[in-house]
DNA sequence: TCAGATCATCGTCAGGTGCG
DNA sequence: CGCACCTGACGATGATCTGA
């Protein structure tokens, strides 16, 4: 697994440089206490548990040996095994390579890896996103939303003050919808099209997505809210499958970015009846996912639609989640070539600094 | 210019892990 | 033990490159 490499490499076989590594000693570092060397020791960083390290001075087996590294100093026990290798046996490995056994966690392995650098290196930090400011909101489907699952399109006209943290209530009549708007769902996505039209009615993309700009982006910013993304049922990213016909999510924008997702069931009476559902963010969803629950839901189809409510819910938070760990994953792979580049860097001022020191000798004794 | 190769990105699934 | 989260693997898709 590529996930465990970089996690090894620090810490099986290798020296461990927690702190000789910063940013900051990036070609500056040179070994201080070179009086305290008694064998120099050049570990090969391998992603291989188990692999014996490299030594390059004649040292005996079982013996202690000090590695020094840019200025640390290190107790090492090295032991032979029985291909005549030489491997470090310290104490902490057993107890290292038991918890490296373990998936590692790229935000925990980055953090660990910036706390040994400079503060010039960014933690990760955990998701301190402020709660979804929006606790209880009565969403409103509008009556001539069509039972089929596909939406005509309709205005939007938002409230001229609407509440702090709630979102704009969707009414209006049916508009027919610009066909070229209803084609790709990530061109609608985003749109916040304020300059086109002055009214406080917007129009709506139907069948993929439907957003609600904000006419006064301020307006909204100051609200916590810019844009609602509709996902309908059937198309685009979301399947038939996954929302059965009436089904729709929500996606909106806050001021400071961050998406919010609420999943609303639209099951409209055939008389037109406009069901109202409850907005919540449950103690069991993240920061920013809410969940619309419907009032008195009895009928099969309704279980259904709450069963395929869940999936895609559940498929939109693994989309998110698989773009923070890609997101992260880079931001490892970015650190482990730092340290790379550090590392071959302090390789070679100690390479260089032996050779110095060897010929200094050299020179005394003749 | 175009077809094929290559690469990057994304969504989804499955399985591991941590936690209450 | 169940749930939520994390992450590797896989396939799909679009962009870019390359040679004919």
């Amino acid at each position: 697994m590529p996930g465990f490499g970089g996690k090894q490499l620090e810490m099986d076989g290798s020296i461990d440089d927690k702190s000789e590594d910063s940013p900051s000693s990036s070609g500056s570092s040179q070994p201080q206490n070179l009086s305290t060397v008694v064998h120099t020791i050049t570990a090969v960083p391998t992603a291989i548990p188990n692999q014996p390290v490299q030594v390059q001075s004649v040292i005996q087996p079982t013996q202690q040996s000090v590695i020094q590294a840019a200025g640390q100093i290190q107790t090492v026990q090295v032991e032979e095994d029985g291909e005549g290798h030489l491997v470090r046996t310290d104490p902490d490995i057993e107890k290292r390579r038991e918890i490296l056994s373990r998936r590692p966690s790229y935000r925990k392995i980055l953090n660990e890896l910036s706390s040994a650098e400079a503060p010039g290196i960014a933690k990760i930090e955990e998701d301190k996103e402020e709660e979804a400011a929006i606790t209880s909101i009565q969403t409103t489907i509008p009556s001539y939303v069509q039972t089929s699952g596909q939406y005509g399109g309709y205005c939007i006209k938002e409230p001229t003050e609407p509440p702090s943290h709630q979102l704009p209530i969707i009414y209006g009549p049916p508009v027919p919808l610009p066909p070229a708007r209803m084609q790709d769902s990530s061109k609608v996505r985003g749109i916040g099209d304020a300059s086109q039209d002055s009214s406080s009615y917007k129009k709506v993309t139907a069948g993929q997505t439907i957003q609600i700009a904000a006419a006064n982006q301020n307006e909204l910013t100051t609200q916590g809210l810019q844009t609602i993304t509709m996902t309908n049922a059937g198309q685009g990213a979301v399947t038939a499958a996954a929302m059965p016909a009436g089904t729709t999510i929500v996606q909106y924008t806050q001021g400071d970015g961050s998406q919010q997702f609420v999943t609303v069931p639209v099951s409209i009476s055939p008389a037109g009846e406009v069901q109202a559902y409850q907005i919540r963010a449950p103690s069991s969803l993240p920061a920013g996912v809410v969940m619309a629950t419907p009032t008195g839901i009895t009928s099969p189809q309704q279980l259904a639609e709450e069963s395929a409510r869940k999936r895609e819910l559940r498929l939109m938070k693994n989309r998110v989640a698989a773009r923070e760990c890609r997101k992260k994953k880079k931001e490892y792979v970015k650190c482990l070539e730092n340290r790379v580049a550090v590392l071959e860097q302090q390789n070679k001022a100690l390479i260089e600094e032996l050779k110095q020191l060897k010929d200094l000798y050299c020179h005394k004794n003749e």
